[in-house]
DNA sequence: ATTTGGAGACTAGTATACAAGCGCTGTCAA
DNA sequence: TTGACAGCGCTTGTATACTAGTCTCCAAAT
């Protein structure tokens, strides 16, 4: 309880942490993780007894996670953790692939080569990573793959884009257990991709990105069909 | 000073206003419209002070600016207004692009005929607004113009997106005084691409709304060099 | 002349107290 | 039995006091 006054301490090595980072990363780490439920009623002064904070950095953290999209925050109203909504979901889907093909467009047409090392690295590793069968390895190297792909396209800030998106979705698949079954398959689109890429075949490049991303659809109606609770 | 009391509980008529709300949307219109210029120190006392209000309602719009980007905001330092970085907005022009070329994409597919009398009315007002040269009333109707078109490919969302974007960049085209003068060709490029759609060419729609939106590129490197100081 | 140290006036972060709205629940009357 | 209404406990919103960093400027020492 009282213990985190010392770690928001300890913790500013480069910048100086808040309380309310502390709150902040905690409560976002338990809503994403579904360690809190959507759904789930929160509130600050309950929340900030836990802590053994006051109520203004709580207030502060839930704020930022209602900037998130993570809380709906009404006045004078309980705030409660957001349900998901297949709009928002289909959104955040549909926002990703249009920047993830502009990106793979830039790569085809000004590919930062400096970069490829570290993208043919990459897919050595992931191809290690599904043999030896670490689903949490494999994830990482996917998150990497994509974000080398945005600097391959000389578009980094748009892996901060595409980042945000992926969040969203994240979340939501969690409820999935069916991740690491596709892992091969998801491997051999990276290397068609990056192929593609290579070969300066812009739209086969775009198709394979396409069909890449849209394997997550039938995760995502399955979960909706599975899990319609926690729906709004 | 004590007058937006009121103005804070008459505006509810449909959800509840805060202080905080009332705050929030004063800063932000001032600093969108460059009533206050980058690089302004804000102090959450000054501001309290100048609404008639406490800290606290200050301190919740200034979080929320400084989520949109436009405060920095950082622990025991003056929070100011953020400065332009060509970056960033380079980044948003490449989110907005990559959004509408999507959206296109979906309108060329499976367009929402439903929509379509909407679009031609707007197009109509588009003509008769620079004719009559109101520029406001153009820059509202190619704001509705690109919401029409994201309704038009089923992707109503898809507009929230480009909203965003396009405010970044709006911010720093206040700067430019050229606007007026280039509303023919973009009533001419909205007109070249809705016949695009019709006709079912989908790469002539994209290129069109390519060309489209690097109209704007040539206002923003103008401005950078003629208001460097804005810059970071 | 340059540097250094410290006072004081800033900054934001936090804690606490109070105000005010919403929703439930229990009671009382029809 | 059922409906309405009052009150209470819950929620968040706001105000204020206090803590603690940061900056600036000026004076004193080198």
């Amino acid at each position: 309880m009282l213990d985190m006054a010392k770690n928001s301490e300890i913790a500013d090595g480069i910048e100086r942490r808040t309380t309310a980072d502390f709150v902040f990363e905690r409560l976002h780490e338990d809503i994403v993780s579904l360690k809190i439920l959507p759904g789930s009623k929160l509130s600050e002064v309950e929340v900030a007894r836990r802590f053994g904070v006051s109520r203004q950095p709580v207030r502060d953290a839930f704020a930022r996670l209602g900037n998130q999209d993570l809380l709906v925050i009404r006045p004078q109203k309980a705030t409660e953790v957001r349900s998901f909504s297949m709009e928002q979901i289909s959104h955040a889907r549909f926002v990703r692939l249009a920047v993830e093909l502009e990106v793979i467009r830039c790569a085809c047409i000004d590919p930062d080569e400096t970069v490829a090392p570290a993208i043919e690295i990459n897919l050595e590793l992931q191809r290690a990573a599904i043999e030896s069968e670490h689903s949490d390895r494999f994830h990482d190297l996917d998150y990497d793959f994509h974000r080398l792909i945005c600097e391959y396209g000389r578009r980094p800030l748009a892996f901060e884009t595409i980042k945000e998106c992926k969040q969203k979705i994240d979340r939501l698949c969690v409820l999935s257990l069916t991740r690491d079954s596709r892992a091969t398959t998801l491997v051999e689109d990276h290397c068609e991709l990056i192929k593609a890429i290579h070969d300066g075949s812009v739209d086969e490049a775009l198709i394979v990105a396409r069909r890449h991303l849209e394997r997550l659809d039938e995760t995502i109606s399955l979960i909706h069909k599975t899990h319609a609770e926690y729906f709004e």
